[in-house]
This record gives structure tokens, sequence and C-alpha cells, in this order.
DNA sequence: TCAACGTATGAGTAAACGTTCAGATGAAGC
DNA sequence: GCTTCATCTGAACGTTTACTCATACGTTGA
């Protein structure tokens, strides 16, 4: 079956564990949806509260609460209180580098 | 509805399109799976047929050729005939890159 | 305490996804 | 030509997903 048994072994080597792969892949699907993009996207250079996000979004504000608990359990963003309001914002630097290699990566496709 | 009207202001004029969110979304979504991280990793330090990628995915290879395919169809990996075989490689360094910031927002998620 | 507001949650549903199976395509050797 | 091998493709399947609706939660102000 194996062709390049050396090559398959480097790679195996090299491969993390099935949890961390695993992790790593929910962290591109949390991005990998338009509606949770965008809202990264518009939290980009600012925080916003839920109800501005689902305007942003253009789904309901509980379609975007469903999304933004999927961004929060990946660690992607946070929130603060705000009286009634929840305020989120993004969390991490990498998710910001990872969104502009990803344009730049689209925008890239699209050209070719 | 809205509370920050300024803040949606500006985000929205700072979104993309619909379509550049839509590719961006794809480019993520392509990574956002078990199978398909394992093979963009694995692609990382060097090129492997179809069978080889199956052994180190765990799948079928009409399983790997079909996720393959959506690699292919979103230019993450490219491929070159080599004979009977088709010999796989990521296309562009954003890819690279864009994996190691994840693996590393992974590893931080990990330990928090 | 009560009503109003912003947000979160659970149920339900239609669409999309990932996999396997069976069969088709294409290249190499006889 | 035929056979074999590696890969691709289409159909079918079970599972997951993203949304809406209805409702519950938590905070604010009267």
């Amino acid at each position: 079956m194996i062709v390049d048994g050396a090559a398959v072994a480097a790679a195996s080597e090299a491969l993390p564990d099935d949890i961390c792969v695993a992790a790593l892949a929910a962290v591109f699907s949390a991005l990998g949806d338009p509606t949770r993009v965008r809202i990264a996207l518009a939290l980009l250079g600012r925080e916003l509260c839920v109800c501005d996000l689902a305007a942003l979004a253009g789904i309901s504000q509980s379609g975007v609460s469903h999304q933004l608990r999927v961004l929060r359990d990946l660690r992607v963003v946070a929130y603060r209180r705000d009286g009634k309001r929840a305020v989120y914002r993004l969390i991490d630097d990498h998710v910001r580098e990872v969104l502009e290699l990803g344009l730049a990566h689209a925008a890239e496709s699209e050209t070719g």
C-alpha cells in the first residue's frame, strides 16, 4: 500500500497527536463559516455588542449568540458585561494574523 | 436595535464583500476538518502520493481523494503526475504560516 | 416587586458534510 | 489488444451544522 515509506514515516513523526489535530481543526472550523468570519472581521478593529453583531452578520440575535458561543469555546473571542449588554472582542493576536493571511490567500485565489 | 451606530458603520465599511467573506470562510473551512488538516500537516515538509496520504490520514483512499479535491479547489494543494501516482504538495506559503499560527493558538488554548 | 431590555439556551428543521462502497478513468507493462 | 495498479467520481448513508422560533436568564430602572 505505502509507496514512499521514508516520507510516510517522517510525516507520521511530525504529525501532532489526535487531540492537537482536533483542536487545530476546531479553530479553523470556527473561522470556516461566513457568519463567524464576518463576526471575527467585524471585531478586528473594535469591540461590539451582540445586537450590533447581529445587524452586521445579517442574522437573528439568537443566531449570533449561538455562533459567539462557538467562538468563545474556542478562545477566539471573549466578552465583558456592560449593563445589560455583552460586549465582545477578539482574544488572540494569532487570530488577527490568521485572518489577514487568509484574506491574502483568498485574494490570490481570486486573481489566479 | 443598533446600539453603537458609529462602531457598526465603521465595521460595516471595513467588512469585505460577501464573495470575499465566502472565499475566506471556504479557505478556513478547508482546514477545519481533522482529516484535511492532517493532510495539510503531512504535506508541510514533503510531497506525498494519495495512497500514502490515506495511510497517514487513516481513512480510505477514496475518502482522501475526495478531501484532496476540496483542497485542490481551494488552491491549498496541487499535484503532479508521476506515472500512475498523483503526488500532492502544498501550494501556498500562506497555508504554512496559517497552520503554524493555528498550532500556536491551539497550544495556548490547551494550556489555558 | 414588576416590566423592559439585551442576551443565552433548547428544540426543531433543512441543508451541508465526511465517509464508504461500487464503478469509471487513465497510465504502464505484457 | 488486455490486465493491473493508482486515482477519481457518483451515489448513498449517517452525522453534523447553522439557522429560526419560543422561552428562560440576568440586569436595569421604576
